[in-house]
DNA sequence: CGGACTATACAGCATAGCAAGGTAGCTGTC
DNA sequence: GACAGCTACCTTGCTATGCTGTATAGTCCG
């Protein structure tokens, strides 16, 4: 993918974190439903992932909401090496959340694939 | 369809909310580039599009945003029925922007699917 | 002790979506 | 003319999220 760096660059970095909204709340659940995780440890886990840039500062905020929302719940444990770890779960509302969530979302990408195919010459 | 009504619906439809955020950008250029629109157009196109529910009040933001970074160009031509329209079209800048744009989304849907996809069982 | 790594948390900022409201042009009816 | 109703565009104020940077604190190891 080659684009010719500085061209409305700005415009295209403000527009990726914007994306992210709500995706990354969706992902944190979908991380959390697969197995049980501790917050730095999905941190660690979607950082890996491609397009999901992501650092504490954002997970712990995610976390801290969905628990006040009642979606996930934590338990604490002793870690072999460094401090407790704070290991979450969803709760049946979360599990909930995360169905109807995941249905917006497959709603949401036909929606926007769709808007995208009424024409298909995006080369150049 | 058949979810219980009240539970975390204010979390739910919030959430809704933000995922749609830059992705109505990524749409409106799409439906610029399928064809030339003016803003009250573009509502009535993407209004009935399942999933992206938008009224003049995001779109014309959105118009004047795009704009101003150089990535559309508007024509004013009078209406056979109303005030007069302005009709917009992609700028190169914008149909490069789009092109990466694009790309992006179809990283992100990889991301968020492989995130959701650890585990099937989504059914209750 | 002091450094490195783990783990969580919070303050402050920037930005987008949206409801609500405002302005203005054109058509038709009374 | 006066009013209603639709078209078309734009702005303001509010809210919520993501992100950078910073703080804190526990454990291990030389």
């Amino acid at each position: 993918m080659l684009y010719s760096p500085g061209v409305s660059d700005h415009f295209y970095d403000n527009w990726v974190t914007q994306v992210r909204k709500g995706l990354l709340e969706l992902s944190v659940l979908g991380a959390i439903r697969a197995r049980r995780l501790y917050g730095y440890d999905i941190v660690k886990t979607l950082r890996v992932t491609d397009g999901l840039v992501i650092s504490e500062g954002t997970v712990y905020p995610i976390l801290s909401r969905l628990r006040r929302e009642g979606l996930v719940e934590a338990a604490i444990e002793p870690s072999p090496d460094g401090p407790a770890r704070r290991y979450y779960a969803l709760t049946p509302a979360g599990a909930q959340a995360l169905r109807r969530m995941a249905d917006h979302w497959e709603r949401i990408k036909r929606a926007i694939d769709s808007t995208m195919q009424k024409d298909r010459d995006l080369a150049p």
